[in-house]
DNA sequence: CGGATATATATGCTAATGCGAATATTGTTA
DNA sequence: TAACAATATTCGCATTAGCATATATATCCG
């Protein structure tokens, strides 16, 4: 994974929500980004392969959800673009209301994990 | 000019070679580019246009050559961006090849700008 | 003016990308 | 097992991107 496969990856606005709101979260399956960014589920779900396989992102399955998360082992300079990239849109609204519907949207799959 | 922009102008090889060695370099023109990336005169072109249309890029003739240079007024954001690209790109062997290639050329023209 | 050099653009093509709609797959629960 | 929820994939299409080749434009110099 080189440079350029990172900025192609990140060079799409669907993508970069993406990463900008698991980078916030930690992780987050598939149906929670559906909807914080009011955006079809197979749209999504292709975005979200497409990260996975530039190496941004690993996919975790838990019971009926996938999540999807920052991959751990990026090298440091891939983690300061996506930290840069947060500070380039932190202005901008649409990078907020994604969070906000996130926040605001009920029924949201807990982390329950009890009684395991 | 927002992140998708900058990221999708940095998406692609000969335009991150070209911005690497003019951050570099300072400002350099189509032919130098040309022989530095060992590539066709049109495609260069084009592929600096591109950066110009992005906003990373600003051009200015000088007698019979167009130099290009980063866009001094890029945000703080955009600049680091370039900044994290030259790490990730400064062990690539591809990249110091171009600069090599560059400092090797002979008949380079010079900023010679005497007498004026 | 006319030739040489530097740069830009047009043309025709191929390949890659992104999309919506429909459908398949996987896991859960009754 | 059947019904349901979450996710992934396929299909056909439209758009865009990148390329090589050829040509146009601009500048310099004799």
């Amino acid at each position: 994974m080189g440079p350029v496969q990172v900025f192609k990856a990140l060079s799409d606005e669907t993508r970069l929500r993406c990463m900008m709101l698991l980078h916030r979260e930690g992780k987050l399956c598939v149906c929670e980004l559906t909807h914080a960014l009011d955006l079809s589920q197979p749209k999504i779900s292709r975005h979200l392969a497409q990260l996975r396989n530039s190496g941004l992102l690993t996919d975790k399955r838990e019971g009926q959800w996938v999540y999807y998360q920052l991959n751990h082992e990026l090298p440091r300079w891939a983690r300061e673009i996506l930290n840069t990239a947060v500070v380039a849109t932190e202005m901008e609204e649409r990078y907020r209301q994604d969070y906000e519907r996130l926040q605001t949207m009920n029924k949201r799959p807990k982390e329950t994990r009890c009684a395991i």
